[in-house]
DNA sequence: TTGTACGCGTTATCAC
DNA sequence: GTGATAACGCGTACAA
């Protein structure tokens, strides 16, 4: 491979003046011009790893996701990455696995790798992203709100709840059960807490019967969906809490034929194939929160030091049957 | 950030010494024990990047794929993200968006940053993918073959056509379409070749106007199969040739309430909400081929220098109605 | 403006 | 088995 000295030579100027033209620095036209020759010649390109070392500093951003094969998160990726691509940076997708050893461990590699930022959404607490803060790393918390000094962009779950839950209610249910994630995931949480103030507020029942604390995947908004049809006195609808746990209640609603039991779904349905006339659908749009969180990045990087920045996602109407394009 | 040399400051050695423990090399039990004491109380961990400066690669991998939203590949990313993480490598997901453009920027980015090997899903032809095959560098292709002499993972994608052909005709369909991806992708080619072929075999017709090129996504899928269906000899049945495609096609089909229609799909459906029993599938294992594509990586890193290998894929037998899990 | 020379943090070579 | 030191390839003071 080609190196810098190469260039140099064939160019007939010091490895300084390469360097300058290729970081766009002043240098003389009759000299630029053959170095740009010689770049070509020898079809050189910088070795990252040695600008990183001398930089202290790569352009590779991290960003770390609980779950890689959840759309959500991959429509978030890729809005990410769309930005990163504009500004000449490469993303690292880092799968968590809601486990927040992995999560540590790939902080830990985006420090020892000089990483340029790190894009987080988070699993449990970490110690190392608050000594990343401290150092003033280039950090973005997206999708689960921390309560560390950060910039952060979420949704207002409280909100989210409220909006699908009452949507429910005005389509004339009245026993509304509510299926959601782990307790240890935050937005899982709020969603079902105002799903309960939601009914209560218009004198509907919460018994606790009726909120089912599922994992956040296909096969936990299953079990919870025939676990609650199963009730001695089952709901007459549905409010999943995220997109995986609404394909799963709809897979057993389609597979038990029970069409009449009402659904609302707080995430976006990519790859639904049923008709969705009848649900409640609440959209995230997980793609403008990446767009979002790498300008932010971006900001950072190139010498933003303001105070952190609390994004929060305006929420949108509840739609009945479109499903996420 | 402790560097080496303060470890081997506050261990009373030197920073051969340091390096030799954190290597496995052998070194003395007493010293070996001051040191990683040092490295404790210190929190070192090894910069990486001028780790790789030094060995000439770094311990990252990169996964070049065309389209990171579509979960063939996503789960096709966890297997390989999987063996990575046993084998202490980082992952690095590159989405090409099927440009060849950004698919060589990927490529340039890998060798300029050292990485350790390649892992590409291929769209189109790629100069950089010879260069570094000559010059030896680990890379495994996946999914769509090449005509390099590079490790390959892929499917015998004829037999899938074949396979998923054939048992629309079992099903005694006699007017089968064919919806298939975009010209330029030979699996897509491919696959409505033996379409063709297994139709001509069993003395059924198969019309040009039954074969769509479409593009690989859920609205190609869409329009594909709305055009079919407006056709003045419409078909009975339809084979989609991969798994976004047959998301359209299902889609079409719940909403024009046309269960009539037989369906055939290449691929697997995570995410699928309808029932899909009167479906043929033909699963595509895309987590086994991340898994063995990884591991084939892997052991060309360690030092594996024999002839290329190509693995193609078991072909599974076609079933009714059990959508991936 | 241009060139020389040093340093980024680690590993590997070489003497001991 | 251990320690000093020279690379790895680049960017940037500093001197010219």
């Amino acid at each position: 491979m080609a190196r810098i000295v190469d260039v140099a030579a064939l160019a007939g100027v010091s490895t300084a003046t390469v360097s300058r033209v290729l970081n766009g620095k002043p240098v003389r036209a009759d000299l630029e011009a053959a170095v740009r020759r010689a770049v070509d010649e020898l079809g050189y390109s910088p070795n990252r790893t040695a600008r990183s070392l001398r930089r202290q500093h790569s352009e590779v951003l991290a960003l770390v996701l609980p779950d890689i094969e959840n759309p959500f998160f991959t429509s978030l990726a890729r809005g990410v990455e769309d930005v990163a691509q504009e500004s000449g940076l490469s993303v690292v997708l880092c799968n968590t696995d809601e486990d927040p050893d992995k999560q540590e461990q790939y902080l830990q590699i985006a420090e020892d790798e000089n990483m340029v930022g790190v894009i987080l959404a988070p699993a449990g607490r970490s110690p190392l992203l608050a000594r990343l803060v401290e150092r003033d790393r280039a950090v973005v918390i997206v999708d689960r709100a921390v309560p560390d000094d950060v910039d952060q962009v979420t949704f207002d779950n409280l909100e989210l709840g409220r909006r699908a839950t009452q949507s429910l209610i005005d389509r004339g249910y009245t026993r509304i059960a509510c299926v959601t994630g782990p307790e240890e995931t935050p937005t899982a949480v709020a969603r079902a807490q105002a799903w309960r103030e939601t009914l209560e507020s218009a004198g509907l029942p919460a018994p606790d019967d009726l909120l089912v604390h599922a994992n956040f995947r296909v096969d936990g908004g299953q079990s919870a969906m025939t676990e609650l049809l199963e009730l001695s006195s089952p709901p007459d609808a549905v409010l999943a809490t995220n997109n995986l746990v609404g394909v799963g209640a709809l897979r057993v609603l389609a597979a038990t034929e029970r069409g009449d039991v009402g659904l609302g779904i707080i995430g976006d349905l990519p790859f639904v194939t049923s008709s969705v006339d009848n649900v409640s659908l609440l959209q995230l749009r997980p793609r403008e929160m990446g767009l979002t969180a790498a300008r932010m990045l971006v900001e950072r990087i190139r010498g933003d030091a303001g105070p952190a920045r609390r994004v929060v996602q305006p929420t949108l109407p509840v739609t009945l049957g479109s499903p996420g394009t």
